[in-house]
DNA sequence: CTGACAAACGGAACATCGTTCCACATAATA
DNA sequence: TATTATGTGGAACGATGTTCCGTTTGTCAG
């Protein structure tokens, strides 16, 4: 459903109007090869063989290589992707939903992430310089946007105006890493939790009764 | 030159009494593997081929897989005897050295153990169900030294009594993590700090002057 | 519309892993 | 010394990441 909006996203990202726009059938095989290790990495892990992907996407293995010279570059290309795509959502909830509505949903949605994500996140700290600009990326893309709800949201008077954005973000991560299996409506209770102190210590100029 | 004590150490500790005590040629491959293993591990790192190990150690293939099943099986015994050889090293130095001095050796010895050996601990953390009594058997072989060295140390009031020394092993880790590389010599400054911070404490009884 | 060609495709083939298997060698024992 | 359980070596297997190249196909000038 999303996937329209993902694919536009790392194709936009990937690098300023790199010489010539990519061939259909060419587009065709990258944006399935992306749904495919998605859909896969999140079954069989990480370490899923490249094969697997390549048939799932319907795409021969030369294909995936041609795309993804490299099998971490697959690995970062799916990230990104998600980081986008989570960075993408926090404009769209912003215009649809009042300040702390969309600053709560976004905040679930990042949660999401980051519990669906945790075996990237093992490989990432596995030291391998490949996956060395994931951190930052993930930063520098996830900071502005949180930040840009928090201060719609303090300006609205609905929410505290002491947190920064990389603590947030960090004690969503933090609070979804003991969040294990199928557990996770214990993620989104926690994440409720924050939302809530957030709203508490909110301008006083506007009262939120009970 | 400590190796004998330390092929020892892995035999006694491996199986009580295992039926038979292994033929002396398996004895000789196992060292051999096991000193191979060691080395192999220090320079190629943990994901460092089995063949190279079995072609170090002067054995073929077929042997280490008798001797050591799995991949993960040799890992485990490597880190197991180094874990020995730290462990075992305490009362050695505690019978060579007066107390506080013997606490001040083996923390060095330790931090070396860390440092060489912080490949090992991310396949530890990888969650790989092989390593899973590693962090347990970690615990029950250093922390029992340790507390053998202060101990002797506090009674001849060279050290203070108030610290545990599961703080002091996890502090001692902590401080290696970020000693990249060949500065070493950074990990064996902050040791020598935190034993002059235990001496600082010290009973009143004895006075340590300048 | 059509030909030509760069671009993309598919998958066989290669290199390297971990692991298994078994014919052969050898240490322990009587 | 003869017997036998035990150990050894390395060819072979299956799975993996990656490369190579003959074939197909989108694109665009004419």
């Amino acid at each position: 459903m999303s996937q329209e909006a993902i694919a536009q996203g790392d194709n936009a990202g990937r690098e300023a109007s790199n010489s010539r726009p990519l061939r259909a059938d060419a587009q065709r095989s990258e944006d399935a090869l992306l749904e495919a290790a998605l859909a896969v990495f999140a079954t069989s892990g990480v370490d899923a063989p490249v094969r697997e992907i390549a048939e799932k996407a319907g795409v021969g293995i030369g294909t995936l290589y041609r795309r993804f010279p490299q099998r971490s570059d697959l690995i970062v290309a799916v990230f990104r992707q998600q980081v986008d795509a989570c960075a993408d959502a926090a404009p769209i909830l912003a215009a649809e939903y009042e300040p702390s509505e969309a600053l709560a949903r976004w905040m679930q949605r990042y949660a999401d992430f980051i519990v669906t994500k945790r075996g990237l996140a093992k490989s990432l700290h596995s030291g391998d310089p490949a996956f060395s600009t994931l951190p930052d990326y993930f930063n520098q893309r996830l900071q502005p946007a949180l930040r840009g709800l928090l201060e719609t949201a303090a300006e609205a008077g609905e929410v505290r105006t002491d947190i920064e954005p990389y603590d947030l973000l960090r004690a969503i991560a933090n609070l979804c890493m003991s969040a294990k299996d199928d557990r996770t409506d214990y993620a989104r209770r926690m994440i409720s939790l924050l939302v809530d102190g957030l709203r508490y210590g909110a301008s006083p100029q506007v009262n939120t009764p009970s």
